[in-house]
DNA sequence: TTGAAAGCGATACCAG
DNA sequence: CTGGTATCGCTTTCAA
């Protein structure tokens, strides 16, 4: 059994304070270059863990962090919250304050937001850098500072942000090919309706895509690719045209939460029942669809656990100055007419009552569920 | 922003000291009935929680958890133990210490294993209850004495344990259903093949799929049951007699791992090729079957987020004596020739690297993935 | 049955 | 630049 070092073991064995080594460990001003480089050498040969009990005990310095993300007009960034919040009360050190920091659309205010979370000094971001060009220099600026930043659902690569937790893309993507292929027996001619081919996720799903499909159903042919830019008049349109050219379209491939656009524009087109449908995310609006099989299935995203895993990053970070992993990538869910029920049944729970009262081991009489998406 | 209540704040409420207070709240002996529940009584209407960091800090008395589980011939257990392991490792307060007891096979040893972990006074204990009619006394006895024992893979009734975790029966019965039905476009023979049917989890996936077999799919017609009792030659035989009888088979449910030998009784009967297979789990010998599209589809049960969150809730628990949730409930991942290289890669991810080094800031320059199961 | 007090290990401040 | 020390809230003796 070893006994856990601790600041004093150190301290003795170099002759010198906790005080003095503490600030050597953690790069405070006033230590002579010379004892701080002896203590971290010291540190690390003798495998100093901090006791983080003892940091919390004594620091109660409660930890600010910034959520930027899209106004709840989509129920997708109201379950990353929510998420987000869970994880905050599960945290077993509550010392955490979340400022939401909201933006009405795509690229429109989340500089603002972004600028105003640094300015107001907080400890760490969460943000969905919609778009990232303009959110650069200010990542940046936050990455310099020290600031950890923690990007959801949307990588911003080259900002210096500490990390990402996000769907995995390409697994989605030829998930998406293998259940089309198999859902129309390996032919026909399908599509993907996406964002834009500039945003790397939407890039990733097409191609993962088009890959599975060329490898395991050569015989499909995939037809010229959907972007409507988020606006859903543009992906009305365009799937309009699409089925006016291609009248035996046989599937389609929606990789973006838009796809109640699509779906009335196949209703117009009288092509419903005729095309097999592949959606993302899982939204109100949907569920009849999917009921009615007009949606084959769906890829569910997981966004509560994707905001789960954001915070617990960050604060993994926060807590212990190190992170788990710069790259959180979870597999999606699949939801068909036959198991949506028991993801409603889900949502439903884990948004009613704010954690039923936990209770006692004694008293656990009746059961609760608990559905980890 | 209310300042938290603490046991000063209590003790000075009723004008007594804080060990007192301490005493009550965690029903030590050498408290008077009366000062005991006017204590709990101010706890509550204060609305007192513990500071978790300073517990930790002042008594670190390591927590021994006992896990019994199958040996790992499977694959599934090893993948619930590192799960544990893994989430043991990360539980920032680490003074946890594990005790692996295994067992050769089902049903054999599993009560002397649990007597074992009795015995040795473990705090907790995390079991696969294979035959639960044997653990029943035993796991009355530890209810009794306060020993908390969680249930993963399995649930075991009426034995008074903390909580169990396991897959989604229903969710994946159902799944298996849809998926079924529209792989084979609606029509056609299907059978279930499972362990016992007095296996409750068994029973639930088998009459989850009939269900939605019914309700979505009512042309299609299911036919009998293949119990295996977890015997290998059993299974094959069973298949071979049920190959026989219905030339026409078309597709087979395989509700529990052992796939294989369904697989080469297909194999035997010259019927592999019409027939569409829908696994259940992720092992070695199943790869190559998915891979050449011998298995549709295979639904998968997560055992190391089984793991993970078993050892949480017990944690939770032995912690803060509150249980998050009594039943924790996952829902299976699908996994097709498609998106299979993504499970494969990370399982090797998750099992290569003992979590590989964690990193400082600074220092992000080449990313690491983790793959949330 | 109860009160008083000594830690647990890291932090932060004040003297030197 | 460095050493000393009070502090965080709870647990756990030891006296009374």
């Amino acid at each position: 059994m070893k006994r856990k070092v601790k600041l004093l073991d150190i301290a003795h064995e170099l002759g010198v304070s906790t005080g003095t080594v503490h600030r050597a460990l953690h790069n405070h001003p006033g230590v002579s270059p010379m004892t701080k480089s002896r203590v971290q050498q010291m540190a690390k040969t003798l495998g100093y863990r901090p006791n983080l009990a003892a940091r919390y005990l004594s620091s109660r310095h409660n930890l600010r962090i910034s959520v930027n993300t899209l106004q709840g007009t989509t129920s997708f960034w109201d379950e990353v919250r929510a998420g987000i919040s869970e994880e905050a009360r599960a945290l077993v050190m509550e010392n955490i304050e979340i400022e939401y920091r909201t933006y009405p659309r795509l690229g429109e205010g989340e500089e603002e937001a972004f600028e105003a979370a640094l300015k107001s000094g907080v400890d760490g971001i969460i943000t969905f850098p919609s778009r990232p060009q303009g959110l650069l220099s200010r990542m940046r600026r936050a990455s310099r500072n020290s600031i950890p930043v923690v990007c959801v659902a949307t990588d911003a690569p080259n900002t210096g942000r500490l990390a990402v937790v996000s769907i995995d893309t390409l697994a989605s993507g030829a998930l998406a090919a293998d259940l089309m292929g198999s859902f129309l027996g390996g032919k026909g001619k399908v599509a993907v309706t996406l964002s834009s081919l500039v945003i790397t996720e939407h890039a990733e799903k097409h191609k993962a895509f088009a890959r599975t499909l060329h490898d395991l159903y050569p015989q499909m042919q995939l037809q010229e690719t959907i972007e409507d830019h988020d606006i859903e008049t543009e992906a009305y349109e365009k799937s309009t045209e699409l089925f006016k050219k291609h009248p035996d379209l046989a599937g389609i491939y929606v990789t973006t939460e838009a796809s109640i656009p699509v779906l009335n524009a196949a209703r117009g087109a009288q092509m419903l029942d005729k095309i097999t449908f592949i959606t993302t995310d899982l939204f109100p609006a949907l569920v009849p669809e999917i009921r009615s099989r007009a949606v084959a299935a769906t890829i569910y995203q997981r966004p509560r656990t994707q905001g789960r895993m954001a915070l617990r990053v960050l604060h993994e970070f926060l807590a212990e100055g190190e992170c788990p992993s710069f790259q959180v990538t979870l597999a999606p869910h699949l939801v068909m007419r036959g198991n949506l029920d028991f993801f409603l049944q889900r949502q439903l729970l884990e948004s009613g009552p704010q954690r039923a009262g936990a209770v006692r081991l004694r008293g656990a009489s009746s059961d609760m569920v608990e559905y980890f998406g």
